[in-house]
DNA sequence: GCAAGGTC
């Protein structure tokens, strides 16, 4: 397009249309053929003639307005839409488009809202007709991606301003509004007056459970009581001399029974091959990345936190050399040129070989879409080099999954050896070789563990060279990553593309959770602040929430239920519950409050007896914090398994957690207070 | 100061 660049604005007396990001301004403008191309306070608009019509196309970016108010103090339920880059920090860089875009409303004889078909887009661009035109002149662009094709059929068939869905987006505004900055300033109330607490706090439809489940995988860790099961293990002779380690029985309840076990197959001395199946398998590759899977992969094998994947996926983006990074797509434009973007790809060395096997052939597809977005994809345009380290690697992370979704598959011979002692015991042997590479040298970030197993075939003897039982306890589950806890949010649903990294940076930020080796460690603060929420507001700390205000936004997208109704029931909902939280800190009820807070140290009574903080409820006769509590609890009901399993004393019991590096802390003390103390469960 | 959601 050759762009005659200005510095004036349009001739007044144009439709203008405006869409959500510079670069969609863009493509809607050379869709519809529009040469002309100025700017206003730096930001780009494009001007001419479609269909008889004079057009000019410009852009937000993003957000213009955001809600605010003018209340201090909780309950608060008067909130208006306020320019963002008046009040916002760190959202100066709108000032431009704000002024740009009502500059070129004055010249306007209609608008057009053409950002992205959602209600996050119906919301925005309403917001900027509303705020700086007029929305009786107003119609609606509705697209499903930015192809010329779809961009020029949409503007021949405008619809009217989506109303629905504009008061279904204004409502998700409004009722995470209500409940975030409501019970956020509830709980900073709380912690002030109890704690001296001064630093801000907060709560939210997203934060809070995303707290919670790091909250619940730690209390998980803690009280965990490793369970014992049984297992015996072999080494087998084969024909050709070759020795075997094997599995010949797993999962077995008791230590009885695993001996008994073992004795037989001692007695019998060898087993017999009854079955050889060899298999070729196909590991498909992966699909090119959408942003969750990105940042999965960045924080595998990089270690780099997803919040810094958007950042520098961003930075590739604004560079031109990657495709949109905020996507939840797998799949690929259907129109787009993938063998130029190789062969332009191919020009780099690292990956020019690999070019000549991917060029003339489709790629693998996932299963995830975006309405508005395709998968992220190299563009072919290449980046200047050098770059930052960091940079580089995910941009060649992003190059080798793009290239190895054209490439074979990796095929791996398997090979299934069934075998027996007699009848007492059937047993598997598993041998996995790779045969075939495939895409595996382009992305060879994938471990395909590879098993050899001797040549057998059915009827052969394998000797017993030896068996023992082996001991197995139950592990607690990992901590969470940053990386993991976005996929937990993601398979939950809670959360978008572009917020859910940036999310978990807000509760380190608040302090709820430290990372240590990456790993995610609440806080006394986080479990403090978890345990209030759950006290005061439990709904905010489960991801149901999310749920139903999908329901009510989406009923009121449906025209079935008004916005107003909504916000109304939200506040009739929250009024009473907050006044309650407020007169409660204002009673001065420490003892009360302090027990919600759960973890506090202070002289309240009862007090924990072995850490000394407020005590939650009594379990082995003695007043427990909730932490030991549970631990206590879950010791009771596991020694059951272990006299089972073991036959062994409570006392024998407690002694053997306490050397159990697999036991939770809280675990270990109160095992360590059993045994100083003498104490007994037989009257439980 | 506090949410979650867009995008630079």
């Amino acid at each position: 397009m050759r762009r005659r660049a200005t510095t004036s604005l349009p001739r007044p007396g144009y439709v203008l249309i405006i869409a959500e990001k510079p670069k969609a301004a863009r493509k809607i403008a050379g869709a519809l053929g529009l040469k002309g191309f100025g700017r206003v306070y730096g930001v780009p608009y494009w001007y001419g003639y479609y269909r008889g019509e004079y057009v000019v196309v410009s852009s937000t970016a993003g957000h213009l307005f955001t809600l605010v108010t003018d209340r201090h103090s909780y309950p608060v339920f008067e909130y208006r839409w306020v320019p963002r880059w008046e009040g916002e920090r760190g959202a100066s860089f709108l000032k431009k488009f704000y002024s740009a875009l009502k500059a070129l409303a004055r010249g306007a004889k209609a608008f057009v809202n053409a950002c992205d078909y959602d209600i996050e887009g119906s919301v925005i661009g309403y917001l900027i007709i509303k705020e700086l035109g007029d929305v009786r002149r107003a119609k609606r662009a509705k697209f499903s991606s930015l192809t010329p094709q779809e961009l020029r059929k949409s503007f021949q068939s405008l619809m009217p301003l989506d109303w629905d869905m504009i008061e279904s987006g204004l409502c998700r505004h409004e009722l995470d509004w209500i409940w975030g900055i409501n019970v956020s300033r509830a709980i900073m109330h709380m912690f002030r007056r109890v704690m001296s607490y001064r630093k801000p706090l907060s709560a939210g439809r997203v934060q809070s459970p995303a707290l919670q489940q790091v909250i619940n995988r730690e209390i998980e860790r803690r009280t965990h009581v490793p369970l014992p099961s049984y297992s015996v293990v072999a080494e087998l002779v084969a024909p050709n001399g070759e020795v075997l380690k094997v599995d010949l029985a797993a999962g077995l309840r008791t230590r009885e029974e695993a001996r008994e076990l073992m004795a037989r197959i001692k007695a019998i001395g060898y087993a017999i091959v009854k079955n050889v199946v060899k298999k070729d398998e196909r590991i498909a590759p992966n699909p090119p990345f959408n942003l969750p899977d990105l940042q999965q992969e960045a924080s595998r094998i990089y270690g780099i936190s997803p919040a810094e994947v958007l950042r520098l996926g961003e930075g590739l983006y604004l560079d031109g050399v990657i495709s949109y990074p905020r996507t939840n797509s797998q799949k690929l434009p259907p129109t787009l040129d993938t063998d130029s973007i190789l062969r332009s790809l191919g020009r780099l060395s690292q990956y020019s070989s690999f070019v000549p096997r991917a060029i003339g052939r489709r790629p693998v597809q996932g299963s995830k879409t975006d309405p508005a977005h395709p998968a992220i994809y190299p563009t072919g345009q290449l980046p200047k080099l050098p770059m930052p380290e960091r940079k580089w690697r995910l941009y060649d992370l992003i190059v080798r999954r793009f290239i190895a979704s054209f490439l074979d598959p990796v095929i791996v011979s398997t090979v299934n050896v069934d075998a027996a002692f007699d009848d007492v015991v059937c047993f598997k042997i598993k041998g996995r070789v790779v045969k075939s590479r495939g895409w595996l040298d382009i992305y060879p970030f994938t471990d395909i563990k590879e098993t050899r197993v001797p040549l057998l075939s059915p009827g052969d003897e394998l000797r017993l060279k030896s068996v023992k039982i082996k001991l197995q306890l139950s592990r607690a589950p990992k901590r969470y990553t940053k990386a993991s806890l976005l996929r937990w949010m993601e398979s939950v649903g809670i959360g978008t593309e572009a917020t859910r990294a940036e999310i978990i940076e807000t509760i380190v930020r608040r302090g709820y959770v430290e990372v240590k080796s990456g790993y995610l460690i609440p806080t006394e603060l986080g479990f403090q602040v978890a345990f209030a929420l759950s006290e005061f507001f439990s709904e905010i700390t489960d991801v149901s929430l999310t749920r139903k205000f999908e329901e009510e936004v989406e009923s009121v997208r449906l025209g079935r239920k008004r916005r107003a109704d909504v916000v109304t029931e939200a506040k009739e909902f929250l009024e009473p519950r907050l006044n309650h939280v407020k007169e409660l800190i204002d009673s001065r009820d420490r003892a009360s409050l302090l027990r919600a807070l759960k973890v506090v140290k202070d002289e309240v009574v009862p007090r924990c007896v072995i850490c000394g903080r407020v005590s939650y409820g009594e379990s082995l006769g003695l007043p427990l914090c909730v932490m030991h509590y549970i631990a206590a609890e879950k010791m009771c009901e596991s020694y059951r398994r272990w006299r089972e399993a073991e036959g062994i004393s409570f006392g024998d019991f407690a002694r053997r957690l306490l050397k159990m590096r697999s036991a939770g802390d809280y675990v270990r003390e109160v095992a360590e207070y059993v045994v100083t103390h003498g104490l007994n469960i037989s009257d439980k």
